[in-house]
DNA sequence: CTCAAAATGAGTTGCGTACCTCAAAACACC
DNA sequence: GGTGTTTTGAGGTACGCAACTCATTTTGAG
């Protein structure tokens, strides 16, 4: 009826015995440090592995003395998202001083390779590891690749670097986040037919680029009756999203879908909302955007927003931690767990 | 330009210097022991509070000696979400062992009150922690705190019973749920009207009840185009769901939408296969059920399905082991991180 | 003031590992 | 066989805390 999982109390000193060698001969294979022949590693290793002994962690950590050190790298500008990223991270501050690891903002032009590159070098040997909001650029990738060299663990957060040899990534996948604001205008819209209009930031970066894929795929694929119009570009900004889209609304009557990309939500709310009075006539258009703030949790509310694609920032501030920990212990990473969901958020389900 | 989280390197000799007392009497305090004066007591939290301490972690589980035990009380029977729930533990063996910790699964009939109630009478005192899947029922709460009160954390997981005295409840809101689900049927049927069909194992159960409530309560609200149907009963099998399905599908023509509560996927599927064919100009059937297993995951790439609602099992038994253990060490909780999550899932955004 | 009870100080031991030193043993090579 | 090199053993120290003992000081009641 009942069945255990998992807890050998087995220590290194048992190890020693099973492998027939010294406490000192077990630690030097345990840490690769040189000076035993290759056929006592085996033996060692088989004895490791037979009795499935993992090192006591809490011994393990006290005995190394020195607390770690990483170090998160954000953008410098004012961005909610990674805001609330900053918030999460600190409300895990006692959790963080119980183990004695230390968490340093560092804040940087992500959006400039070069600074980013040169950011990233002056990091080179302080850190354990280093969480990085990373541009893909080959400068980038260098200075990411110097890092891993030195011995220093390194997972890119939100947008990856998948040329460069970081060991983890933190984040979603932004075509599929496309594909399923995709689905979502497609399938909300029903029966209608008519445009759909995208607002993006700027289709220069990765991220935007990659949804507004996503989103075009399927709607090609599965949407005949809805039309993409050109991508707007708006730069995450208010006022200039509310400009283009009101234009764009103005021009087209047929608009039964429009997807937000980045941010400028504000802004294309109101354009939204403006036309829906001025023109009282008209089908409501459904919006589908991104993140869960406070402006987009109302938005929903108020049925103004039909659904919002969200990476959940506190998962993510929290996995890029635990990754980098798991890293620097030699631990594995449970795969499972530090995997960033696409959240498809409603009115009814807002978190 | 960075910001330091974190890291104090304060010792509990630091902090007994602090209050001018001795290591023993600050030992005394963090742990209750008794013969310290309050206005002592006073000192020496204050200094504990000025100074932001956190006993290192690994010291504490290093000098307590003794392993830490959990129990998982589970359902007898061969339930696929309580089977991924297991396998998820399984996939934490090594993490589990690398901090001592052991996890015991324990089966019983957790439908029946009092053999649950008897059930977890016996672990008391064996366990640091237990975590239950419990029937809402006087006895069981009991029983459950029983255990409170002999020490031993308790998390509910799954279903709750909300008016015991457990320390956590993991799992997910279920009338927020069956809203979303409501919510779901009724935007993705478009502007259709017509009838809503409903299948549930059984309304006595208490999650299948919330979410029906819930489903009722968005449909009535938001969708008058659309009727309810009374709730047919498929007792979470196969084949008594495809038979009473397959006879409503029969009597009514203009069902446009479905709600599957519970299990039983797999016939209302085939209930819902059979009529589309049978009768090949009917709208397509909006068909939205719960988890995500092999077979919805298939039935949602097929199309057949819609939308799955989902609660991420692995995330529930992490979550709970991570609870029970913070719970024993007298650590906080990360409320953000251990709430449960309804899931949206569509084909684009399968995890 | 006296005396018992309560409060506090001082100290010890052990948890399992990392990291280090030094000596001893085993080995390879000529 | 002797040499130098490599490999191994033995042991120590430190990490920060839990849990305990026992002696000493302080306190409050009579």
């Amino acid at each position: 009826m009942a069945e255990t999982l998992t807890a050998t109390a087995l220590t290194l000193k048992d190890i020693a015995r099973e492998a027939g060698v010294s406490l000192a001969t077990v630690d030097r294979v345990l840490h690769n440090r040189p000076g035993v022949r290759p056929d006592t590693v085996r033996r060692v290793q088989a004895a490791i592995e037979r009795n499935a002994f993992q090192p006591h962690v809490a011994a393990a950590e006290l005995a190394r003395g020195r607390a770690r050190r990483f170090a998160f790298m954000m953008p410098s500008g004012p961005n909610p998202f990674m805001q609330q990223i900053e918030a999460y991270l600190g409300e895990m501050s006692a959790w963080l001083s119980a183990r004695r690891l230390s968490v340093e903002m560092v804040a940087t032009d992500v959006f400039d390779p070069s600074v980013l590159a040169a950011s990233l070098e002056t990091l080179s040997g302080d850190y354990d590891g280093v969480a990085v909001v990373a541009l893909d650029h080959p400068g980038v990738r260098a200075a990411i690749n110097d890092l891993v060299d030195a011995g220093t663990k390194v997972v890119t957060l939100v947008s990856d670097v998948p040329s460069s040899r970081r060991h983890h990534y933190v984040g979603i996948d932004n075509i599929a986040a496309g594909r399923t604001a995709g689905a979502l205008v497609g399938r909300l819209a029903g029966q209608r037919s008519g445009k759909v209009a995208i607002v993006a930031g700027s289709q220069g970066l990765r991220d935007h680029a990659e949804r507004i894929f996503g989103f075009n795929q399927v709607m090609a694929s599965e949407f005949p009756a809805l039309s993409v119009l050109p991508v707007l570009e708006g730069r995450d900004e208010d006022d200039r999203s509310e400009q283009v889209l009101a234009r764009l609304l103005g021009k087209h009557t047929d608009i039964v879908g429009l997807y937000n990309v980045g941010a400028g939500t504000q802004g294309v709310a109101k354009a939204l909302s403006d036309k829906a009075l001025s023109d009282a006539g008209r089908d409501k258009v459904v919006f589908v955007g991104h993140d869960v703030t406070v402006l987009t949790r109302r938005l929903l509310l108020q049925g103004v927003m039909d659904a919002a694609i969200s990476q959940n920032p506190g998962h993510e501030a929290r996995a890029a931690v635990r990754v980098l920990l798991a890293l620097a212990r030699g631990e594995p990473i449970l795969r499972e767990q530090e995997k960033i969901r696409i959240d498809i958020v409603m009115r009814d389900n807002l978190p």
